[in-house]
Order: structure tokens, then sequence, then C-alpha cells
DNA sequence: CAAGATGATTAACAGTGTAAACTTAACAGC
DNA sequence: GCTGTTAAGTTTACACTGTTAATCATCTTG
């Protein structure tokens, strides 16, 4: 069976494989050279992860991590900078909206290796996803979500579709820069801010009551 | 060298090729068995096309011309519509905008194969893809661009620029639900009412005088 | 007929993920 | 101290992968 504790070799291989993820890429990751970076076998992976599949899942769910990290900061600037100025000014949703779509867009293109696997792998690799890494995953998404407002006759679950296609609209932005799908006279910065101030322009659509 | 005219085996290999994409996946795309099928050796490939990314490549090309044709089919109807009715009533721009974005979106799901080494292919696969076929490509871009008008001040760059947003954004609905990221309880008819519905505003913010 | 080009094949290389068998080491109870 | 058991890790092996080099056969041309 594999062994889930806090081995060190274990997390050795992981250190070793989030290495070569982002300075090569996952299509670089291979077990044998893996094996002997950290100094063992590639056979003994095995005793710490089920098979490549599952060392991938570890760090896609590692990615989503990090991303729900790097996006709940950007809101807790918001609500800080709504606190700090000691008024009752909050931040409006399209501000919240603004803080938080550049946040995403930014931690795609500054981990383009992670933002890969967590998110263009083909559904193959999902197949075995772990339930409990897919449960994590999904809070990213549901951060969106919360930031429209359900208004008058919007049932909750429209929400929750408004709120996935704000993020696929931005996903799609970010998945073709990546794979450098975006005619190079296209500036990125300026593909990211079109698609930045749509999302913003739905937030404010539906605006939150905070 | 790599024979390009009419030859029969080269067109059985891509024919194969194109049978084992939409059954099973670009992945299962391997030169042995597929030079079985077609009955020949893995080698004797190589002198049809110059590497496995070509023979991609090629399918990359076929999948390309499949869209093209889709969205100005597409685009075609709306004209056609405009002209049946006998008055100038001219079909405006947000219908057809909704009309080449629903023809999009449903190409991408009809064909989930081909629009995955289409557009969802690591960049890697890119590098070497053959400038003409690069521009056959890119029309299909164009045609999103071509539905937006320059209002006052907005140069042809930003058009570009926004149309790129428009297909990304679409794009984005597309991969994700191709890619089996979205949450199941978000219905793909709902999802991608909600993306057309985008895509075609931004089409009415910037009406085309036709 | 000889010579060269063309088409296809066989053999081989270097690599992949992974399963099974085997070895080595540590620790339990008698 | 000796045994049985469990765990950790290695060696070996399998069935693949894309691709190159060398070889062979066949057909065309001088």
């Amino acid at each position: 069976m594999t062994r889930s504790g806090g081995s060190d070799i274990r997390s050795a291989i992981l250190q070793e494989a989030r290495k070569v993820l982002v300075e090569q890429g996952y299509r670089s990751l291979s077990m044998r050279p893996l094996a002997s970076a950290v100094g063992c076998t590639a056979t003994s992976i095995y005793l710490y992860f089920k098979n490549k599949d599952a060392l991938i899942h570890a760090l896609i769910d590692e990615g989503m991590g990090m991303l729900h990290q790097h996006l709940t900061a950007a809101l807790a600037v918001a609500d800080n900078a709504a606190g700090a100025n000691g008024t009752d000014n909050f931040v409006d949703a399209a501000e919240r909206m603004r803080l938080l779509a550049s946040a995403y867009f930014d931690f795609g293109l500054a981990n383009p290796e992670y933002y890969e696997v967590m998110f263009m792998l083909h559904p193959k690799f999902m197949e075995r996803y772990p339930a409990e890494m897919f449960r994590r995953a999904r809070r990213n998404l549901e951060l969106f979500a919360r930031q429209l407002h359900e208004g008058e006759g919007m049932l909750p679950e429209d929400r929750h579709a408004q709120g996935a296609q704000v993020w696929s609209s931005l996903h799609g932005a970010v998945s073709l820069l990546i794979a450098n799908r975006v005619d190079i006279r296209i500036p990125a910065e300026k593909l990211r801010g079109l698609a930045i101030d749509q999302a913003v322009s739905v937030a404010a659509a539906h605006p939150q009551s905070n």
C-alpha cells in the first residue's frame, strides 16, 4: 500500500517533482530521472504513490491550494482596504471582482506549468482524481460565484452557473495565452484587460449587497 | 523527403489517423498500430510524414478547415435569412454573433477530439506548425473580430483584441466542458447559453453597420 | 544489361510506466 | 539466540513508445 505519512522520501519525491514541473513542465516528469534525483529507484516511488497519475494529482492539489491562497489573499486586501479607512466604505462587488479576476489571471500567467496540470490536462488524468481533492479544487470556482448577487428571481444555481461562466471566460484567455494560441499582435496585457473588464461587468450587472 | 502528393498510402494513413483521433483521441494515436491498420510498417509512415507531430499537424489543419466551413456556413445562413424575406431587413450584428458563437460552441462539443488537438495541446506541439497552416487557422479567429464594429476612437487593432477576447471566452467554456472540469451540477446547456449571451452582448455594445 | 532511384522493410536505440520477484533490515515473541 | 513476520527497497522484466540507420526489392533510365 502507498504510504501517506510524513515520510522523508515521499516529500523529497514531491519536492523534486515540483521542481521539475515548474522548471521543465509536466511532460518532463519521468519516473527514472525523478528517482535518481532523490536517490532511489524508480519502482520505489510506487511505495509512496500509487502511480504517476497519483503523483501528478498531488501536484494539482498543491496548485489548487496555492491558487486558493492567492485568490483569498486578493480578496482580503479588498476587505482590509475597506476597513482601513475607518469608514463604512465597503469595496463594492465590481471592485472585488476586479481584484479576484486579476489575481486569477496573474496566477495563471505566473505559474503556467501548475496551471496546465490543474486546468488543461485531459480528463483521463482526472478520472481517478480523489473526491477530496476535487472538493478543494471547487472552492476556487466558488469564489467567483460568491461575488455575484442573486437578483430578483435569480436562483442560487443560476448564480453558480454565472460564476462558472465568469471563471471559464478568464480561463479561456489564460489558457490560450499559455498555450501560445493568441495572435502575437494582440498583447497579453490587452487581452488581460478585456477579459477582466468583462468579468467585472458581469459582477456589476449583479451587484452584491455585501 | 516526405511526399506530399496524392499518394494512396498517405491518404490512407491520414484517414486511419482521423478515425483513431475521433474514436479514441489523440493519445491513442500510435505509429505501429496505425501502420498495421493501413497495412504497412511504422517506419513507412515516415516516408509520408516527417514525424508524428507533422501527422497531427495535418489533422489540426483538417480540423481548422472543418471549423471554418462550419462557421462560414452559419454566417451564410444569416445572410440568406436576410435576403430571403425580400426586405432590407438585415440580420443585425448581435444576431450574427449569436449564430457564430453558437456554431463555434457546437463544433467544439461535437468534435471534442479535434478541438483538443486544435486548441488544447501544449505549445510544444505547435513549435514547428507550418506558417501556412497557421494562417489558415487564424481565419477562424478573424471571423469574430469581423462581427465587431470599431466605434468612435476604436482602432482596428482594438477590434482584433475584442474579437480575440470573445473567442477566448467561448473557448474557455468549451475547453472546460471538454476537459470535464465544470461542476456537474452546472448543465452544459446553461453554460453554453451564458457564454453565448456574453459574446452577443459584446457585439451589441459595438454594433456593426453591416 | 548495368546503374541509379524509389518504396518499403528489418533491426536497433533509447526511452516510457509499471508489475512481480527477490533481497535486506528491523523487530516481535519464544 | 533463534525464529517468524513485516516493511523498505532493489533488480529484473514486460510491453510499449517514437525514431534512425542499414538493408532489400523493385522499377526506371542510360
